[in-house]
DNA sequence: TTATTTGCAAAGGCTTTGCCTCGGA
DNA sequence: TCCGAGGCAAAGCCTTTGCAAATAA
């Protein structure tokens, strides 16, 4: 069966081949914000005739079409996440790696906030928080 | 006379080269967010005896030693900027390529605050607002 | 069929690095 | 003097691209 990604791409009318499908499959499956190297190691499991160039192509062209987001979490590479409506950022755990979502109406009605006082419209955003798991007790000892 | 820059570089023992004190007057003389070839570029107008790859290692040991801050606009290099104290967050006007910095208490208080509802304390953040001029009346037959 | 897409390998953009010479303290 | 810094060019990493063969509609 279809997944969730290839049949918003037909909707989107891209034409869809067998490795387009099998990409699609790979980022809806997926829970974690891969990069192209992973898409790629993922979608060669399920059928080996794909190509890294191909994932790049198909990366980009699924993010022009909006059916994905590019992101980036400073370590220049991209990561991608299927595209969602709800406007949500990350919090990184700089010790295990590990990416944490989270959306909050407050920061999306300030930064529009801020931009409109600025005099400007928004188009975009980014928001990061890098972080580490906050210790049970307060224990200002540990370096 | 000793840029700014140059003396907190002292202050902070790090060896003073012809080429860091240039450097360091380029970066403070700064009112932009100049990346590594702009500021070889402008270093090599003080002193042309300068190359590129000194200046990509004096921006790493400048970062390092935090007397500058690394940004990334999400174009693919690095931009640069002096260290300050203030947290500040950059607005990008994506007509222009101006950058308009901000600060914003609210902001700082509720990434905060974030952060630790997720059970995480925060060591890092970014935030890039990508904006166009707001036009001066409501106008929607623009496109 | 026929315009697209893919694979492969080469190239591109930004950044780092090896190596040898130069230079600051 | 002596260890670190700089210059140059090569290499590294991620990504894009030219071209010929394969393929979707």
């Amino acid at each position: 069966m279809p997944s969730r990604l290839e049949e918003l791409c037909v909707k989107k009318g891209l034409k869809m081949t067998d490795q387009r499908r099998v990409i699609s499959r790979v980022l809806s499956e997926a829970t974690d914000h891969p990069d192209v190297e992973e898409v790629h190691r993922r979608a060669s499991a399920i059928d080996p005739r794909i190509s890294i160039a191909t994932v790049y192509r198909t990366m980009r062209l699924f993010e022009e079409a909006h059916v994905i987001d590019r992101l980036d979490f400073g370590d220049g590479r991209a990561r991608y996440e299927e595209a969602r409506t709800d406007h949500h950022h990350h919090l990184i755990d700089v010790d295990s790696g590990e990416v944490i979502e989270f959306t909050n109406d407050e920061m999306e009605r300030l930064k529009e906030s801020i931009a409109s006082e600025l005099g400007y419209d928004l188009i975009g955003h980014r928001l990061e928080l890098y972080g580490v798991p906050r210790k049970r007790r307060a224990d200002k000892s540990e370096s």
